[in-house]
DNA sequence: CGCGGAGTTGAACGCATTCAAGTCTTGTGG
DNA sequence: CCACAAGACTTGAATGCGTTCAACTCCGCG
């Protein structure tokens, strides 16, 4: 089974060989269906397989503010394995192919894989980390910057995992969904993306983003992937697909 | 040395004793003085003995957004031990007292108390589940709500540390930082202030917050505690001060 | 054929920002 | 001791970004 390439730098031959050979038969979900449920015991990990997924919490009046989207080679439930019970919602977004870890192949790993689980802890320290780039983005970026950060986010993570070249990814979000992911109304967010559109930047289209100008949406959303704490390599590339003149020795600072 | 019967649940005396003595000799900051840069090599954690601190991330034209805020008890850095640097920088607010726990200290806690390096994989889970909660605070609830909801995590935070009771809690920020903290402008950060004291629930004055109506606090910024993963004794103590109706048996659903 | 969900667009409203001017406190130097 | 500067807080007024409400199109599906 194929792990994605999953966490550049997190896992190399080897450990992909273990988790996968830990990992129980798979189980496919529709969209919309409930993946794990708020204060939910925890019963080990599901790996994503494929499909998208997002965490969520609800205010008094029943709106969702995604806190999270699960790609393809994430993780589910690994905190609540961790703290015993989740603290929010996660969701399928698109049909998703899920499969578990169960609680005792985690524990077992104490003993006999405890380097494995010392990745699994690096696995939530990263999330952690996506979660506070969240918080950047939702608490200091204007509507139109906050999308095309999001989209960035998206693409970047996708891309450092195969699963997507510099030109188009997957995003099987709706309008709303982006919305709540963003912090803003459906409405604003329809517009948000029609100037994106309209300037050339991407199109949100058919639950996939056309980039035409992958720089431009990175400039747009002030994007910075250092939080993603990608392997030198995989960084180095990145930043020559965004600037092939900065390959050649033009320092660019601002993309950093 | 006191660890303010740190993290209610996760560290028993023996655990608490143990870490005590791995610290180092503390060091004590200034108030705004820079304590973790991004990017700096990962090198132990730092205990907060006393003081808080403020993590955050500068957009382009150099404005902070905080991304947490470090009270008493709490650690600076543990992530970036596991991932081996930090993505944001951390200053202190207040004056600050640091204890170092060096870095070989923690390697030799993979085999010396594995168990403890559990408790610290928890505390970064703890941290986790904080952000994700800033997320949603920031992302779904309009401006005096959110003022409120962020008070409120502070007030408990504090409280079950011992570090306060439930009518006033230590908050040394300025309103401009309250505004990097919630997302907002200073300008409308005191705007809300002033609605919060008009109505009686509470004033925010000379670095600390004084409650006037703590369930009126809660209520108007939707707070629910779930996810600090409080033990349930602890829950209940707040679940009946906050409410001693409750705690006679009269259910109030919507205080979570 | 009609329904419902997703997307699109217009117009009015309102929350939050911005700009600006002012007070108050604190610390520093004359 | 007072003068002054700097930072924190406060307040008013104008602006504007984003929400809300509403209507309409498009499309897939029963």
């Amino acid at each position: 089974m194929e792990l994605h390439l999953a966490y550049p730098g997190l896992f190399d031959q080897g450990a992909a060989a273990q988790l996968s050979a830990a990992m129980g038969t798979p189980r496919q979900l529709n969209p919309r269906q409930r993946i794990l449920r708020a204060n939910a015991a925890g019963a080990g990990a599901l790996y994503v397989q494929s499909g998208f997924a997002a965490r969520y919490r609800l205010d008094r009046s029943g709106r969702r503010q995604f806190i999270g989207i699960l790609i393809p080679g994430d993780f589910a439930g690994l905190s609540a394995f961790a703290l015993g019970r989740l603290d929010h919602d996660i969701d399928s977004i698109s049909s998703v192919r899920l499969q578990p870890i169960g609680h005792d192949r985690l524990v077992a790993m104490k003993t006999t894989a405890p380097e494995l689980l010392c990745r699994m802890w690096q696995l939530t320290l990263l999330d952690s980390a996506i979660s506070r780039y969240w918080i950047f983005r939702i608490g200091r970026l204007p509507g139109l910057a906050r999308i095309a950060n999001f989209f960035s986010e998206m693409l970047v993570r996708q891309y450092v995992r195969g699963l997507c070249g510099t030109d188009r990814f997957e995003l099987p979000l709706t309008q709303s969904d982006l919305g709540e992911a963003c912090g803003m109304t459906p409405v604003h967010a329809n517009r948000m993306i029609g100037e994106l559109r309209a300037e050339g930047i991407c199109n949100f289209v058919d639950g996939a983003v056309e980039v035409g100008d992958f720089a431009a949406l990175f400039r747009m959303g002030q994007y910075s992937w250092d939080y993603l704490y990608l392997p030198e390599q995989v960084s180095a590339d990145l930043r020559q697909r965004l600037s092939p003149a900065a390959a050649r020795g033009i320092a660019l600072q601002e993309l950093r």
